[in-house]
Formats: C-alpha cells, sequence, structure tokens
DNA sequence: CCGTAAATGTCGTCG
DNA sequence: CGACGACGTTTACGG
C-alpha cells in the first residue's frame, strides 16, 4: 500500500465525467491496483476512485520534473487521472491479505432463528423449507400456515420496497404450482418502512416486524450461527 | 488528517457487531472526527468505520504503555473501538477544506433536457408536468401523446429491471385516475439492459433509448443545469 | 463474465 | 429529523 499525501487535481472519465480543482489531499494506491482520493472529511467516501480489477501507470512529465501524473484504467474503459503537483508525504507499507472480519446481527442469522422459530412469524405456523428454491431465486422460507395453505416468508433486515417486489416475483411463480396454489405472502422484518408497507397491503401480502434481540434470547443456544 | 500504519484489532458494536483480528492495517482520522479503517485492498470501502459526525477519544493503556485504545462514538450509541498493538507510521496533516467536484452526465439533467424536447422521446409528446406526484413518490415526466393520451416516462441513466418495476408501480397508481386512464408507459434511459427491455415489453411499456450528447446539443444554453 | 441481492451502504433532497 | 430515491453505488455470490 502506497499512501501519499499531495496537492492535486483529478479527473474522471467514465460512467460520468468529474474533475477536482488543484488542492491537498490523501491518495491511497492499494496491492490490488485499486487507488482512492480522500479529502479531509466523510471516513467513507472518497471524492474519486477507481475500484479493481484496474491498473496504474506513473508518469513523469518530460517538461516539468515537479508533475507526476497517475493514470488508473480499468477494462471497461473508464480513466482516472491524478496529476501530483506538490508531495506533502510519500510512503509504501507492506500489510498482507487481511484476515478478514467476522459479523453478527445480518440478514443470515435472522432467517436461521426464524426458521427454526416460524410460530414467532404467526401462530401455528410450520417450516417446509429454508431456501426453497424457484427459476428466479431461493425463496427465504416456505412454511404452512395452521389451515394447511402455502405461505412464502422473505425476511429482511430492513424492510422496504425492493423486498416486497423481490418476493411479489417470488410468488407469481410459486403460484404457478398447483401443488403450492393459492400461496400467502408474508413480509418480514426488523423494521418495514411505510412506502413498503404500503406496496406490500397493495398487494395482499402481510407484513410482520420481528424481534431480534428477543428471538435470539429464546432460541436454542446449539441453532446458533455465532 | 492524521494517518496511521499499525497492526491492530478492531470492534464495532452498532447496527450490528464485528470483529477484526490482529492484523496490519492503514487507519485514517480525519478532521471531521471520522475514522476509517482499510485494509491493502478495496479502494472504495474500508473494512470498519465511524462516519460522522462522531467523536474520537485516544486513550493510553496504564498496563501497558505500547497499547493505545482508539474509541470513536456517536448520538446512535454505535462504538468502534480500536486498539493498537505496533504501530509502524503516525503523521499528521493540515489539508484544509476540499473545492468539491465538478459532475456531468447524471440523472437530473437528463430530466430537464428531455422536459424541455419531449419530442426528442415521441413526435408529438407534449410535456404536462415534470416530477408529477403519486402516492408512492413522482413521476419523472408526465405527458400527453398527439392522440392525447396520458404517458408516463421514468428516466434513468442505465436502465436496468428496477427502473421498470417502478414506473410499473407508478402506472397501477396513475390508471386508477380517471382523469388520466389508460396511461401508457414509457423507460427512457442512455442504455437499456436486455432484461429491463425483456420486463418493459411484457408489462406493455415502451423503450427508448436516448443519446444525451445530441439532446446537449440541440438544447437551449439557457436552460442548462451548468 | 452477467445478473441478482445485500449493505453498518452513503449522500442529497424534500416533507 | 425521517422517508425516499440515486449512486461512477460497491461488494459478494451464482450460474
Amino acid at each position: 500500500m502506497r499512501i501519499v499525501v499531495a496537492r492535486c487535481t483529478v479527473d474522471y472519465t467514465g460512467r460520468l465525467s468529474a474533475h477536482l480543482p488543484s488542492a491537498p489531499r490523501l491518495i491511497v494506491a492499494k496491492a490490488d491496483g485499486s487507488v482512492a482520493v480522500h479529502a479531509d472529511d466523510r471516513a467513507y467516501k472518497p471524492l474519486n476512485w477507481m475500484s479493481p480489477p484496474c491498473s496504474l501507470a506513473i508518469e513523469q512529465n518530460p517538461d516539468d520534473s515537479d508533475l507526476v501524473t497517475w493514470r488508473v484504467t480499468n477494462r471497461a474503459g473508464e480513466v482516472l487521472t491524478i496529476v501530483l503537483e506538490e508531495v506533502f508525504h510519500d510512503s509504501e507499507h507492506q500489510l498482507g491479505t487481511d484476515p478478514g472480519l467476522v459479523k453478527d446481527g445480518v440478514e443470515a442469522h435472522l432467517q436461521v432463528l426464524l426458521a427454526a422459530q416460524p410460530t414467532a412469524l404467526e401462530p401455528g405456523l410450520t417450516l417446509v423449507r429454508r431456501e426453497h428454491p424457484t427459476a428466479i431465486g431461493p425463496v427465504d422460507l416456505l412454511c404452512r400456515d395452521v389451515a394447511g395453505q402455502a405461505v412464502a416468508v422473505e425476511i429482511k433486515r430492513r424492510g422496504e420496497i425492493d423486498g416486497v417486489e423481490q418476493l411479489t416475483r417470488y410468488l407469481e411463480l410459486l403460484n404457478r404450482d398447483p401443488h403450492l396454489t393459492p400461496v400467502r405472502g408474508l413480509f418480514a422484518a426488523q423494521e418495514i418502512k411505510p412506502q413498503a408497507r404500503i406496496l406490500a397491503s397493495d398487494r395482499g401480502i402481510e407484513c410482520v416486524v420481528v424481534d431480534y434481540d428477543a428471538l435470539r434470547g429464546t432460541d436454542d443456544p446449539e441453532s446458533r450461527l455465532f
């Protein structure tokens, strides 16, 4: 990883055109060839960048030895050009491959918990299959309700419109199966946005807000992911 | 901006829980109090971070002077804890506020151009309203065709499936209005993906590929965004 | 390589 | 401040 702090100008041409006037910035070139240009605010988002896979070419300006140009290109024809005008810091570091991070609290875990206790979604609900396959992808949970009717469950951490659309597509396919139809839709999330709720209601899909911590508290520790 | 390269462990507790085992990484603390921890790959995304507004507290471990702990917290109660085990580099830089970047080619500009010349979409098309409101959000353009029929236009830079879904939802709502129904759908983009085209066709929505440069060339310079 | 779904998405805008 | 949609979304995962 190469770390440079320099006054520079930056130009990006690709999905759009963007230009950064001359100013001091942090430039990070990583081992995978990627480059990011950061200002002194916003932790997450670089001002400009090139994602891997891409390649970096460094050119010395023949007319002016003070000017060095970094040209980063990718297969899609996007180009990021950085002209270094004044370098305040320049160092190289060997970091090695990162062991990666361990997460908890994601959708996968919610799915495991709800698969173990489908009655948390609705009294009498029983699990038929987790990740039930369809032509366009797996449904999170396929269940049967107390009356024996099939119920397709889509699980999200945060329930938004996208999730309702996704469940709608699954329902359309599942209802073509004579063994299953008519299939009810159930949209489960820790939090459901008003617009998603309206759309779901309009499509005849029920919404259930689930409490992650409560589910965790009542489940069998053996079945936990972590 | 403070730049540290160090062997460290990182823990995040907030929207989820995450842990990074000990390894060498880049840590950037910015003027707004935000902190990002980067591995030697992926230009854009940090391994861990805390977005502003947040505050950084640096504590010297009383038992072991080699261990320094950074604790970053925000109003929402999220906590990022970084324990520095071995520091390879540590420097501070004054960057000042960035002049910011200049963009071009975004969807907003396309919408302005097409609102000014709806005939670029279809001969005889006239604009009724830009950002026409519906219960689930505004339709980019509401027009009337040469026969007087209402036409809802959804504009994207790149036309993909979710854009077609969006337009479908608008059409469903607009068609409930007796003053408008039957409403035609028109999906306009600089580039339309095959899957989006198929879905649009299935829904009876027409697709129009628009040439941004050509539109720009023929429009009135007064109406430009930039 | 393309298509889809997830994300601690982040970021602007508008109510 | 919250909801909503755009973003050069990025990133991971399957076929």
